[in-house]
DNA sequence: TTAATTTGAGACCAATTACTCTTAAATAGC
DNA sequence: GCTATTTAAGAGTAATTGGTCTCAAATTAA
């Protein structure tokens, strides 16, 4: 595919975050809990947490007690840098025409009108940190698994 | 992959429609010559299309001076129908966090934003004619294939 | 020191998407 | 009718993504 905005463990990785985000921050929290509590494959969860802990977003720790947390303060951290570390940014970047060089200076016939729309989408993402989605999650009980608003463990 | 806006099929469909767009309306364009100045793969270009002419957008001919062209004016064509055809609209309704059911009584943290930002992207594809996108290649020289602008046929 | 718990790394397998190829059917022109 | 040209249909293959599993390393606590 080629005009992705987020793949499958771009998903997991945010709503994973975002759950993350809602726990205390001073506390190692098992990839176990996460997956089971989001309904994620513990496994691929894992994987696809580690390219945030590559990136020193996460830190993790081994052994009973272990976890992950997050390694600062999660009103810094967006929903860009998210979705970047576990995607690459090709989404905005890239001719929606699948077009190589995508500029200004050789568009294609959509390319103002694209490169509006991508603006905004990274702009959302950008000014979404990961305390406003936890927030939103918490004070609107939105929800961030298939299982209903906030049957999380509360 | 989970939220895609194009896929390459829809990408090759896209960009093979705006070029029939660009040929005089009544004749019958073989296939072969899109793919070759598209530098699209002719056998896969070929199952692109059909689902163009499944849905009656293009109709076909067999044969020596067969080909295919549009059933009706490339003005009252949209960017929307030739993507929809191919890709289908799960992009305009389905939830960015993969979750099921999207809509305003059971939103993610992200949806009131997804939604605005989905719909302009319906807008753009519904108010783009495959006429427009001729016009645009045709008149400011844009490119659609990657060989520069207006290598093609002329 | 041993056993239990947890992440890390990567091999491996499955599913989806992208792409190719072969054969058939329709049509035109000789 | 015969041959060449073209789309139709779909089987088959390759590449990418999604997901599973195993084993190693780190750490805790008994
Ligand atoms: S979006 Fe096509 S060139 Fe930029
Ligand atoms: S975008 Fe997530 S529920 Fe609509």
């Amino acid at each position: 595919m080629v005009v992705v905005v987020l793949s499958k463990a771009g998903v997991y990785g945010l709503r994973a975050a975002t759950y993350l985000a809602m726990q205390p921050s001073d506390e190692y929290v098992p990839i176990s809990n996460i997956a089971d509590d989001l309904r994620i494959s513990f496994h691929f969860l894992t994987k696809v947490l580690q390219s945030l802990t590559q990136v020193n977003m996460l830190k993790s720790f081994r052994g009973p007690k272990g976890g992950v947390t997050f390694a600062r303060p999660v009103a810094e951290i967006s929903v860009y840098d998210v979705v970047v570390a576990i995607d690459t940014d090709s989404m905005f970047r890239e001719c929606i025409l699948a077009l190589p060089g995508c500029s200004d200076q050789s568009p294609c016939p959509l390319h103002a009108d694209w490169q509006q729309i991508r603006k905004r989408v990274r702009t959302l993402f950008k000014e979404t940190s990961l305390a406003d989605m936890a927030a939103q999650v918490k004070t609107k009980k939105l929800r961030l698994s298939d299982i209903g608003p906030s049957m999380l463990k509360s």
